[in-house]
DNA sequence: TATGGGACTTCCAGTCACTGGAGGTTCAAG
DNA sequence: CTTGAACCTCCAGTGACTGGAAGTCCCATA
């Protein structure tokens, strides 16, 4: 399959493959019409070609390059990664494989960092909700694991660190 | 320990307990000293009282609740939640620790669904990671594997779902 | 008492990746 | 020609902060 450049058709130049409204190209992605034209405004995409109208026409190159996008944003890389590789993509030489491979090992070893983060997480809110608790909530060990971090309520400081990256996929 | 309510003390009361910059309440719940200007604006702390020079004084009372707050916040808890869990807390009646059960429940499902999702989003990516490639782009498995979504590149199209909700703790 | 510098103040803009609404225009089917 | 769905632009909002600018205050030392 031939990977997308980002260099947008000359505006009214008719695409190979047919031409797609907005909303069309939405439908075949998954994804909203705002968010295509938000791309559109953020750089990710090209400019689209428009009707005498003014509504967008797309082709082949701008569906090829949001399914690459939105596959990727998938995987969770952020837009500047996705940015990248599509810029990766773009370039015939060999040097950009590896640099790709660079990208989505980062990923990865960020996916596992949160897993080991969740699992902890996990294995706490599990307990606190465990603990059934009844009365008022003087006694109520989920309000109290809350209220004291110092006795004994967690298994684990590292809880603390799940934050850390809040925009998370 | 007891829990702190949310009702701010008359302005310029001495604190029970000593009374602390803003800067050293960040320290010790550490918090950034401007999130907690920002819990205020947001009313999640009450008003501190201040200074003859504008400077916010804080007591034991605000220690407790921000202590919580940023407990609450480590398990991901958004701050609306939060929310209600401090209000939960200050209300002596029993009902509370039921409501208090249910929002722990609910945290606790999404942080399992997360970790369900970010497993299968591990394993693609292990795969994309694990398979080498060498040469110019066209040939590489990373960004083909981003390109096309449909030529079993993908071992789920479960990934996609891990950015339903962005904001993750 | 003067002074220096760190901590504090307010206000505003930016982050990330969109999402939604208002108010108006265009397109395609009947 | 009419209808109504889809489209257009612009702007504001989300969550949970973060950072900078420009100015003020507090307190320890000299």
């Amino acid at each position: 399959m031939a990977i997308p450049h980002h260099l947008p058709r000359p505006a009214g130049a008719p695409e190979p493959g047919g031409s797609l409204s907005i909303g069309d190209l939405a439908r075949r992605t998954g994804t909203k019409a705002t968010t295509v034209r938000w791309y559109e405004e953020v750089g990710m995409l090209p400019p689209a070609a428009r009707t005498a109208g003014g509504h967008r026409v797309y082709g082949a190159a701008h569906l090829a390059r949001l399914d690459f996008i939105r596959h990727a944003r998938e995987f969770g890389f952020p837009l500047g990664a996705v940015r990248e590789l599509l810029d990766l993509a773009a370039r015939p030489d060999g040097a950009s494989c590896e640099a790709a491979h660079g990208i989505a090992c980062a990923r990865l070893a960020e996916v596992e960092e949160k897993l080991r983060r969740l699992e902890v997480l996990r294995a706490e809110l599990a307990r606190m909700v465990g603990n059934g608790c009844r009365g008022a909530p003087a006694d109520c060990r989920i309000l109290h694991a809350l209220a004291d971090h110092d006795h004994g309520h967690c298994l684990d400081a590292g809880h603390a660190a799940v934050l850390d990256r809040p925009a998370e996929g």
